[in-house]
DNA sequence: AGGAATGGATAGTGCTACTATCCAACCGGC
DNA sequence: GCCGGTTGGATAGTAGCACTATCCATTCCT
């Protein structure tokens, strides 16, 4: 297979697949000439892992480089893994200095989540971002303590004992994209199906009829 | 107070506030002279919602105006913003024919949501971003029906009547802010702890000791 | 033989969220 | 009432990102 197979399979512009080989997204084609080379199902599973970190799970080039690095580690386990996909999927914070009810914000989160028994690395993003979500509370006069989250904690417990368990199956290559395609884009999934829940019982309760 | 003092007040700089106001996000202030005008509590306010839309929620310039709109909008009904809100976070579709696969990932989403009583618009943007994360998990080789979703869904269920019941409190106004808010960013949390709770699972599974 | 395709390099595009500059009116301390 | 700093309003410029377009010397394929 040669770019314009590559291109027409993956519905990819031959421009765009040569950026991604630039950016280190994709391996270059193995040459058979000093101007050909050639490609493989892998170029176009890749391709497609790409496309999906991208579109589904919003993530840009520089994070998905780091997620594909982090998968191709051998020496990385899954649980570090697992720490790359969440940092990739954390938006970049601001520069500059955390501002003061963010500082405050935070230490809620952190007694929160250890009240909850929560062992987690204490500079997990997600934590960050949990905190950022209740500053923004906070901002907008609503005066809650970190325990608003409880209800969504239970569930976030639940949701992923399940996952977790099912998660590792096949070689370590697959368990591995398993891990980040599943958390990437069931992520997606569960944020999809909570806004049809809500459009649903906010149908039951308002709509007419 | 006048624009140095929002601009403290809110740690935002003079040039961002005059362009959300040029963008129609923030309300010019009360004109006391043909270069002055005056800022209130109500302009500080938005400003603090418009920065928790965009930077809790993800949403751009063009989205916040929307959803902003229709917080202004007296006409429309609890459920009606529910549905501008859910539209505002959806990434805009790109443009081109929809894929063949992402056409009968919509339709089996459109059976699963059937199935689970869900009332729900047909055109629902969440119905195409689940189908969107269906079509993306078809494409990396795994070959799942939408009934994957099922525990997603139980949980959104859950969630998402239980937020129903607790919303609309207090003046429209309020309510219907409160509506917008909650939706934004207790999905941000959602989301975190998702995160939060995986990383913990994976530590008891995964991790040394 | 010769038109199309290729890899590699480099430059340009479109979009978004700001940011900078300028100007003529103002304000407020002296 | 003077003058440095501030304001609203207009216009133009910037940075980052994900591409996209062009060029060129080979190579493919018929």
């Amino acid at each position: 297979m040669r770019v314009a197979a590559l291109s027409r399979e993956s519905g990819i512009s031959v421009a765009t697949i040569k950026y991604y080989i630039r950016e280190g997204l994709l391996e270059p084609g193995t040459p058979t000439a000093p101007n050909q080379a050639e490609y493989g199902e892998e170029h176009l599973h890749r391709l497609r892992l790409v496309r999906a970190l991208m579109e589904v799970g919003g993530l840009g080039v520089a994070a998905v480089r780091a997620v594909l690095d982090a998968i191709a580690d051998p020496d990385l386990s899954f649980h570090d893994l697992l720490g790359v996909a969440h940092r990739a999927l954390a938006p970049r914070p601001h520069p500059g200095p955390v501002p003061d009810d963010v500082v405050r914000a935070r230490a809620e989160v952190d007694a929160f989540v250890q009240d909850l028994g929560w062992r987690v690395d204490a500079g997990h993003p997600a934590r960050w971002a949990l905190a950022d979500a209740l500053a923004a509370l906070w901002r907008l006069g609503r005066e809650y303590p970190a325990q608003v989250f409880q209800p969504y904690a239970e569930v976030a417990d639940d949701l992923a004992a399940w996952e977790l368990q099912t998660v590792p199956t096949g070689s370590r290559g697959e368990a591995v994209e398993g891990a980040v395609v599943g958390t990437v884009v069931f992520e997606a999934a569960l944020v999809a199906l909570r806004r049809l829940a809500q459009a649903h019982h906010s149908a039951l309760r308002f709509a007419d009829g």
